[in-house]
DNA sequence: TGTGTGTATACTGTATTCAGTATCCACGCA
DNA sequence: TGCGTGGATACTGAATACAGTATACACACA
């Protein structure tokens, strides 16, 4: 008498309607010209109003959507100023995360670190959309091994602010065997031990995508 | 003919039931021990469970409640783990913060800091509120200058995550002259124009009031 | 007395309805 | 022709109604 529990999740369909619209984002099938009314996605998804404004609201207090003057909801563009800070916000955070794992000398970690570099890196057909995967896949990576749920929270917020723009990816100029050295370099700096060195390192490679995206 | 335009704010009632939310839990009269219900709060404020609802759900996703199994909602409480996690998370923002106003080497800015340092702790009847508030507002004060608002965002997060418990107050062992001191240390760091000087003394002053709550 | 079942209670999530505001356009009038 | 006014339209935010699920509790029965 072996029964399995029901998983029931008790999902909520606002949370359905939020990855389907962050998903749509980041495909491109919303695109920034065109303004998104709650009714509208209520129909098409053949539910209410109701879930679909609860997600709304938080994209739009994530900073992903606002809400433009004449109704709807519409793709936040950031300015040129606001794509530093991210890059800045994002120094602060995955910096953070290589300090930490420097200090923790975790051959484990490092080992963890270093094989989802080179499995990411290794894309077999190397499109823009795979290496934007890849990329933050790897960042993401970074901060997780920190161990520290808050420092990933806030870069997964970070990150989706620019989802629409494939922000991070610095796609046109990059060479996909350098950006491989480049983040192994990080793994060694990082496997140094030294919590500043490991810092620095990661400090400049994303000061350096930034200086790439302009 | 010269009227004023009226500042309709537009303000939505889920932002003021939020707003009271917080300050209620800021001020205690929102304890551990209880649990909030949709109904009953929209009831005692006289509007319905839809804008509560709002409210409460944001509260949850900012990690300031949760929702309980039986229903409701109610405070959540850290871990000790994730209090040296929040810790580490402020150091990532803060630290950063330092880095870069060291870096911008701006009179006025540093000007700017020392007077809030000193305005703030200069506190008249040092009530635990009122230590709480001087702390939390130089801290701010930092963050907010660096000119960054993710980074601002951030912090306001992370201490929020802290609100019911005064958390990063370090109230029952901290000497408030001494603290003036060390603030005032960490305006001298920054004013050194040295990032890395800067960084580390704040990271160091925020590792410390760490220990102190432990 | 202990165990199981039915029912009440306490909540939530979703749908639907209602009321209001901003924008746009057409039409009347100087 | 230009301007102002009066709807019509397109939305939102808030209230209410509805349906479902988990828990608590009382009561029947072995």
């Amino acid at each position: 008498m072996a029964l399995k529990t029901i998983k029931l999740e008790r999902q909520r369909l606002a949370d359905i309607v939020y990855d389907q619209l962050l998903e749509a984002i980041r495909t491109g099938a919303i695109t920034n010209d065109q303004h998104l009314v709650q009714e509208k996605l209520a129909e098409q998804m053949q539910i209410s109003r109701t879930p679909v404004r609860e997600a709304l609201l938080r994209l739009e207090q994530e900073g992903i959507l606002v809400s433009s003057s004449r109704g709807g909801f519409s793709l936040y563009q950031p300015s040129k100023e606001e794509v530093r800070e991210l890059y800045q916000a994002r120094a602060a955070i995955e910096g953070q995360a290589a300090r930490i794992i420097a200090a923790h000398k975790d051959a484990a970690t490092i080992k963890a670190l270093r094989e989802t570099v080179e499995r990411e890196e290794n894309i077999a057909s190397p499109s823009v959309e795979a290496y934007f995967n890849a990329n933050r896949n790897i960042h993401r990576k970074f901060v997780e091994l920190s161990g520290n749920r808050y420092l990933l929270d806030m870069f997964d917020n970070i990150w989706n602010r620019g989802v629409s723009y494939n922000l991070f990816a610095a796609i046109a100029s990059v060479d996909l065997a350098k950006s491989l050295g480049d983040h192994l370099r990080l793994v060694d700096a990082i496997d140094s031990g030294d919590p500043t060195i490991a810092m620095e390192a990661i400090v400049d490679h994303i000061t350096h995508g930034f200086d790439l995206q302009i």
